[in-house]
DNA sequence: GATAAAAACTAACAGTCGTTAGTTGTTATT
DNA sequence: AATAACAACTAACGACTGTTAGTTTTTATC
């Protein structure tokens, strides 16, 4: 019996699973083959399936434990003693700063997930509606504290996160413009809007 | 020989890009096949390819086709007298509108571009990357004219095109909110910002 | 070094992909 | 009615898909 095998499994599982990030991103899902991934892993197609169930046991790794870092986030966030436009404002960052440090993730489980299969593209589903229910609950909240204008929540919460969600287009130029100034400008622009 | 011939095919290439529009949109292109393309317009596979010439051919036909349209109505915003701040937030609209009244053609534009095989490809990204220059150009001058906050112009950009671009979302829960309210709300909170 | 588990390999499966060739039916012009 | 272009069909191609079975090599434990 080998006992660090459960800690190498998963370790090349791990690998396989990031190498498979990048490629899922690159290509899309539909258009990466195991194949492609076996050659970037440095090993037959066959083999992957030693450390993998399926290919879509890939994508559902990447959605879920993307997802399962915002609710937690949120929750964090939620349970914090700062002012509703404040706690918005953390949770912006958090999704800039995430969308910046796990990229291929992100976007995975930004424009993958219809290719989950079921049952997992409905709990995937019910969980982002959870989620951005939470958030416009938050707005809904902040408005009736006096301390936001009056915008539809919903409204707000799609503008927000897909504006954060577009930072993708933003990678591929990266050499324009810095991390730095990308948070600053953006957290400025989505609380304070562009008119003077 | 047959006159309306020209007309006739053209016709029937419409369809054929109509369908693959949805297609393409609910099940990317890479997952689309050309058989179920074929089942979409009531036709064998094969016979499609009397009136195109390639799967590809119809993505290209979409991705420059809904390019154009913005291209030509950014044209006609910069030639008009409008102040800068309106001049955006005509920009705005159009975006917004696009994306309601042609939400597959605007879709597939946004995201499935990565499948154009080159030069498409290139030529794609060069339009893209020059449209959003013009549009940062345009920022840029209505903060010179004292018309708006100090914000980097590009990091507006991205975030206006990428909040719009993310109403793809909202378009699955029609139900909960109309067109109306959206275009209102996203244009205010795009100009006005969050904060009272 | 023996043992046994883990992980690599080769070969192949059944199915699907985009596309082409060749043929038949349809439609419009003469 | 004859002609000719158009658009549908069937059949098939070679390549590629995710995945399984069976076998061999590597690795870790005793």
């Amino acid at each position: 019996m080998a006992k660090i095998r459960g800690r190498k499994n998963s370790t090349k599982k791990e690998v396989i699973i990031e190498k498979a990030s990048k490629l899922f991103q690159e290509k899309g899902f539909g258009a990466a083959s195991m194949r492609d991934l076996a050659e970037n892993v440095g090993v037959e197609a066959a083999s992957l399936y030693n450390h993998i169930q399926s290919k879509s046991e890939i994508l559902q790794a990447i959605c879920f434990r993307v997802a399962n870092e915002f609710i937690s986030h949120l929750d964090a966030v939620e349970a914090s003693q700062e002012l509703t436009l404040k706690k918005i404002e953390m949770i912006i960052r958090f999704h800039i700063r995430m969308m910046m440090d796990q990229y291929e993730y992100v976007y995975i489980s930004d424009h993958e997930w219809r290719h989950l299969p079921e049952p997992y593209l409905s709990n995937f589903l019910n969980q982002r509606r959870n989620y951005r229910k939470s958030l416009a609950d938050l707005i809904g909240q902040g408005m009736e504290r006096g301390e936001m204008k009056q915008i539809d929540p919903y409204v707000a919460v799609l503008t927000i996160l897909s504006a954060i969600s577009g930072i993708e287009s933003w990678q591929r130029s990266r050499k324009h413009i810095s991390a730095e100034i990308l948070e600053t400008n953006m957290v400025k622009y989505l609380i304070e809007g562009l008119k003077k």
